[in-house]
DNA sequence: TTGAAAGCGGTACCAT
DNA sequence: ATGGTACCGCTTTCAA
């Protein structure tokens, strides 16, 4: 391996210069620099970024701590973090941790002892007090699809209440009488802001009964599947669904499909999230698109911020959401 | 930040015999291990990875090369090196190189700079030589769904040639008489093998007509879409299709559907990976399985092997593949 | 403008 | 069994 030592040598200037010339900090004579150079260049010499971070107490580096990248919504969450961080240099850590608290504390610690220079969370479970120790020890965090209202940690989130009235909306105005909402878990926040939205939505527009909602206590294909069968078991004169996201849709249009019921003939049928198999699946779903990639790219945008020391002057970070209409509608 | 001299202060032992048992390597009396343990508990001390690995050569991380965590294929396949990774210590360096061979170089060069342990790569377009250069440097590399027949790369693949053949098969034996394949691009490892799987299945049971091949220089949703579409356009009496992956099979069900020709009921249809959104199709897709968690497993598995300076025995690991029959055919 | 040298937080060799 | 100390490769202060 050759080291700045190496290019010292070969170039006849202190390693200190040739620091200089790396970094273009301080003062190098145009001579200096140009033999350090053509040193580097012969000996193909690349510093060494561990030796740096331990001098330096930057890894360019950031933890991304997810539940798991296996949930469609990730991969583009994941892809747009990474995108803006080796724009600038910076890698990635892919953890995931299945929303287990003993994971998810056990990767905070290993990332904290690699030294990373901040991390961005997306976990329904995790401790809150986990987290806020990170922020009181003033460690970079930005947490994403959840606010903590007890303290000023930086969140980005899309308007997910809005996002359900205009979904809710929508069916109303594609002729729907009755409308149900499969739920996802109370312990996500999204979903309680979709539940909540969804309520908002039919109590203005006088289509609200609690036996049309279906709580689910995850949000799978599943879960959505099971909901509506639940739904139809109660009342056969649904003719719309809002289900929390698109995996639960993709659920419900099974169910249907399995008994018979046209979509959107006879239901016409809602998702949430706009992940890609939305647009694949047949009839194609109707969606509110959330505009992940964007969430990603402000989160790692914000939390670049942090890590520079600038201030953060919008700790919470709420995105449009939008209606993409398809097949399902 | 605790460092190892505060703990050997406050245990009143050297840095050395804190190291000792930190490492638990060498010799290190009762007393003194309990009271340098207790130190630690009492400061919270972690080590420094960073430091640790300055002098001890190794990071534990390792890094995953792929086009696009977007791609289907790869969340399982990075959640299974990720998953085997965290087990023992080691994490996961994230990167999309969308098969853009200056962002593989540079990538290549920032994980040896960041000194990570080894390489996963899964690339269609890398530059052989590139690859070659590492495996030289004894830079532990694992290579993905590629074989490398000039050198002795260790590679994990599945058995590509003969899923088309259990494919093929299929459907013959659900009766088609007529079958068509949709190929993907011929730089791909995966697309040719299938490809020859297909003829020679084709030769074995004479339904092999050049014609009913539609050759496409991509493999998504799209390109199954008009692969299909040219396929109908040159022959009306197709009665089976083998798409080259699930993603080309959803584009595939697509135009059938556009032109209301019925699956299985008209065409029967077969895809190839398995991937999740080949069972979330109505009518969810016949495939065959590529066993991708366990490729990854096996990738990592292997790579840590080397890491290791175990010597590998098998350099190419070909792993089963399984027809799953669904509801295409 | 330059260089010597003291860290950064560990590891491991060599004495004792 | 233990401790002193010279590294690992780079950054940064301080003096020249």
């Amino acid at each position: 391996m050759v080291t700045i030592r190496d290019v010292s040598k070969l170039s006849g200037c202190s390693v200190a210069t040739v620091s200089r010339v790396i970094n273009k900090s301080g003062y190098v004579s145009a001579d200096a620099k140009q033999a350090i150079q053509k040193a580097i260049k012969e000996l193909n010499y690349k510093p060494n970024t561990i030796a740096r971070s331990l001098s330096g107490k930057k890894t360019y580096t950031v933890g991304l701590i997810i539940p798991d990248i296996m949930n469609p919504f990730f991969p583009e969450i994941a892809r747009a973090i990474e995108d803006v961080a080796s724009e600038i240099g910076y890698t990635v850590l892919l953890c995931n941790t299945d929303d287990n608290l003993q994971k998810e504390k056990n990767y905070i610690d290993v990332l904290q002892t690699k030294q990373v220079d901040g991390i961005i969370i997306a976990s329904y479970t995790i401790d809150e007090q986990q987290i806020l120790n990170l922020y009181q020890d003033r460690f970079p965090v930005v947490v994403l699809d959840r606010i903590f209202h007890s303290s000023n940690i930086p969140a980005i989130v899309s308007k997910n209440r809005e996002g359900s009235y205009i979904a809710v909306k929508h069916l109303i105005d594609q002729g729907c009488k009755k409308i149900a909402h499969i739920a996802g878990p109370f312990e996500v926040y999204a979903s309680r802001e979709r539940f909540v939205g969804f309520e908002e939505a039919c109590k203005k527009n006088t289509c609200y009964l609690p036996s049309l909602i279906s709580y689910q206590n995850g949000f799978h294909v599943s879960h959505g599947f099971d909901g509506m069968n639940e739904l139809l078991d109660k009342d056969s004169e649904i003719d719309g669904v809002f289900a929390g996201n698109d995996l639960m849709a993709l659920g419900a249009l099974k169910a249907l499909n399995k008994r018979g019921i046209s979509v959107p003939k006879d239901i016409k049928l809602v998702g949430f999230d706009n992940t890609s198999l939305s647009a694949m699946t047949i009839p194609s779903i109707t969606t509110i698109k959330q505009p992940i990639y964007e969430i990603g790219k402000r989160a790692m945008n914000t939390l670049l911020s942090i890590i520079d020391g600038k201030k953060v002057e919008k700790y919470v970070t709420e995105l449009d959401v939008e209606l993409i209409k398809r097949e399902s509608s």
